[in-house]
DNA sequence: TGCATTTTATTTGTCGACAAGAAAAATACA
DNA sequence: TGTATTTTTCTTGTCGACAAATAAAATGCA
């Protein structure tokens, strides 16, 4: 009975509290740990992260800046739906995102961009190799993330980062339903992108970007379809 | 003496606050009445607009989370400055997003779209008529946002909308220093654009919409050259 | 005077409490 | 039993106060 320490307290330092919070419930929300529609309670998040509601609310304001919440005045705040009505519109700003950014980093990278990629392009082969779906979506994220800064545009940056985590959460269903090796391709695809932006070959770039989002979009619209036909079905 | 009302309080409704606050500081940071570099202290803040600094606070981060301000941590808050070293990103991503809002309202705008962007485009030539450069600036924006939104997609609309929104700091300046009637050719080439969008000549309003773009790029940047000359000259 | 150290001032970050608004539950009434 | 009304509950919105972190000012010392 001697350890009467007040209390094991996590010791936070101060201002780090609303990234702890922030990135947390993003990456719950986007790896749909937290589902769309998942009621999102500031008492609650204050009792499990023990901090006053302040720090949680400033979090959440942010989230919700970035659509990843709704909050409906004075009643309740959740996690926001994926729109799959227009899912089209989300393709197409996709598809013009990985064509843009592919093709200014052919344009505007630096030699030191490169060791970057092809690194994460290793992470993500060998999160295809071990069959790992969550790491998978992250290091796909990631690869092409780093390839749309090495453009040096951070408005399109910016864009295509958005569309990339609202991404993740269509993609983790994806993986969830469907069962394929056809990641592979993407494996090939990506080492050939990384080998027109070395070469600055800023058209083919834009024609190996273009490809690749076409084929996940025409790959996941494909998943999409047929849920719906077995929606109907049943 | 027998008027002892408490005080004339302003009498605000629960959860306009932060609106309130957001929508004016906005307007400011974008009118450069508050120019890049001005403190933004939360206090004072609190006692202009008569509220405690929570709301005020709430309004900070959202107005962060877009960029217009930045926050350095512990210490103080400023109005985000203008990367003039990096404005040929910023060209690049509207002269896209020009083409693009415009294409596509070409091609999925419906019949209502039409009279409210017909309206704005009268509201520009008013402004535009009346010299008055605050107008000029804010109806322009309005204008190609409303196409932006005929175009129906959201991702798109919100990259430009940003866009735009640090364009009216930059015409602003534009505006400030060079005194020139050449809008009138922007009327006309409004004019150009509606009529694409309403005969769907998406490739028409596409190219409308990048010469638009570029003309005005064209027009800011030998500003900005001519200014830097004059640097140099002192 | 020049520099290191301490003190003060200023601004942000966090807290706990209370009030308002809206939905849900309970009650009253026919 | 069904509906209108009141009460309760639950969640968010706002407040005032205090603590921490940093920069600026003041002080001490050679």
């Amino acid at each position: 009975m001697a350890d009467t320490e007040p209390t094991p307290v996590p010791e936070r330092k101060r201002g780090s509290g609303v990234k702890l919070v922030y990135d947390l419930l993003r990456d719950e929300i986007l790896d749909l740990v937290l589902p769309p529609g998942s009621p999102v309670d500031e008492v609650q998040l204050a009792e499990r992260f023990k901090m006053s509601r302040t720090p949680i609310r400033e979090a959440l304001v942010r989230l919700a800046g970035e659509g990843l919440i709704e909050t409906l005045p004075n009643r309740s705040t959740m996690v926001s739906n994926i729109d799959f009505l227009n899912l089209h519109t989300f393709f197409d700003a996709l598809v013009l995102m990985y064509r843009v950014t592919t093709r200014l980093a052919a344009q505007n990278h630096r030699r030191e961009d490169l060791p970057i990629i092809r690194g994460l392009h290793e992470d993500y082969a060998a999160a295809v190799a071990a069959r790992d779906t969550l790491a998978m979506i992250a290091t796909n994220v990631a690869f092409h993330a780093a390839i749309a800064e090495a453009g040096r545009n951070p408005y399109f940056t910016g864009l295509f980062r958005r569309l990339l985590d609202e991404g993740r959460r269509i993609l983790r269903l994806y993986y969830q339903s469907y069962e394929e090796q056809f990641p592979q391709r993407f494996v090939d695809e990506h080492a050939e992108m990384i080998a027109a932006i070395e070469a600055r070959d800023i058209e083919g770039a834009d024609r190996l970007g273009k490809a690749h989002a076409e084929q996940i979009v025409l790959q996941v619209q494909r998943l999409f379809s047929r849920n719906e036909r077995l929606d109907i079905a049943l």
